[in-house]
DNA sequence: GATCGCATGTAAGTGGTTACATGATTTA
DNA sequence: TAAATCATGTAACCACTTACATGCGATC
């Protein structure tokens, strides 16, 4: 009854195959251009990933012929699996333990020159306004082809909640270059 | 001369390190409070990279009889240690895979209820909050003990971003939570 | 004498990436 | 004929967590 205990990542790969059946190719396509900034899954975990799914039930595999390329394997979320799928997302998310380099080096700014500093955090924050206009692009395209598409008010949000984050990020990082930078103009005096 | 490749786990200890000579037990507080809004670190790592660290030349380990309680291994950074971990604070960051199994269930919110999504939503606003309220507090007792402590303008630095980043993400919540009220509303009439 | 805080450590397992291997078809 | 894109897959490795084992000293 209780299915095994299955990743997060399991269910990712799950949930696209809801929206429509796709090959381990295609899911790796549509996780890097609308999943990016919150979603990544490399091939050595998607293949393994879409072989379970078949094996335990959650999904069928079914062998197509490509018009051009090699054969492609697509598969399909069964009963079993919308049912496993639409109780994980019942289930309280688990919160994803911190991990932020860069908040970690500017935690030990003091072990190297303002400039380092500096240098750090412009990267980080140009960083930020490539991935923002990242998504602005992606926005544009997938509200073009896909505003019809059920999940698109879904995905819609997540997207928001990805810009604004940037935008917080962007402004934090202007403020405090400019914050050291009055801060060693007044040092150099 | 090139050392070999260490983790930035290793370097977020060598740096508590330099700050000041600690234990194994020592570094796992110091990050379960200051460090806690984007670092962490296990005993199971921790331990074995202490180890390490000392084995390679970076930190030396010393036995030290404790008041109370088992004898204490002060880990102290030696000055191979300290000049590989500001090298390593010169190196760009490399980006963190994003993560966030919040944004991936709002995603696939149209397989799920509204009010699903909705309670989604806010359990994320909830535990924003909690986090916001928790840095404020421990940023009120760093402020007292360690103002004076030369990494502390990094530190706060550090917890500015944080908070920032927790005040964006609690206003797109709460804005979200209406929208979908709004909308979820007009289809009950 | 139980339990809590201090303190160190390890073994087993998991979850995941990287790099590689393979090969067809199309385009330059 | 070289390179790019399509497409599937695996093996080796790695980082890391969890759970457990141990034991002192203080407090209740």
């Amino acid at each position: 009854m209780t299915g095994i205990s299955r990743s997060s990542k399991e269910f990712a790969i799950l949930g696209l195959l809801a929206i429509s059946p796709k090959s381990g190719y295609d899911i790796k396509k549509e996780v890097e251009t609308v999943l990016s900034h919150f979603w990544n899954e490399s091939y050595g975990s998607i293949y393994p990933i879409l072989r379970r799914l078949d094996k335990d039930g959650l999904a069928e595999r079914e062998a197509v012929d490509s018009a051009k390329g090699p054969k492609r394997y697509v598969y399909t979320v069964t009963a079993d699996g919308l049912a496993e799928f639409e109780d994980w997302l019942q289930q309280p998310v688990q919160p994803t333990p911190p991990r932020s380099e860069f908040l970690l080096k500017l935690f030990f700014g003091r072990f190297t020159s303002t400039a380092s500093v500096l240098k750090l955090i412009r990267d980080y924050g140009e960083g930020t306004r490539r991935m923002h206009s990242m998504l602005t692009r992606i926005h544009a395209t997938v509200s073009q082809e896909e505003s019809s598409d059920p999940g698109f008010p879904f995905w819609e949000l997540t997207m928001q909640c990805g810009l604004k984050s940037m935008e917080s990020l962007m402004g934090w990082c202007e403020a405090t270059v400019q914050h050291l930078e009055s801060r060693n103009g007044e040092e150099s005096q």
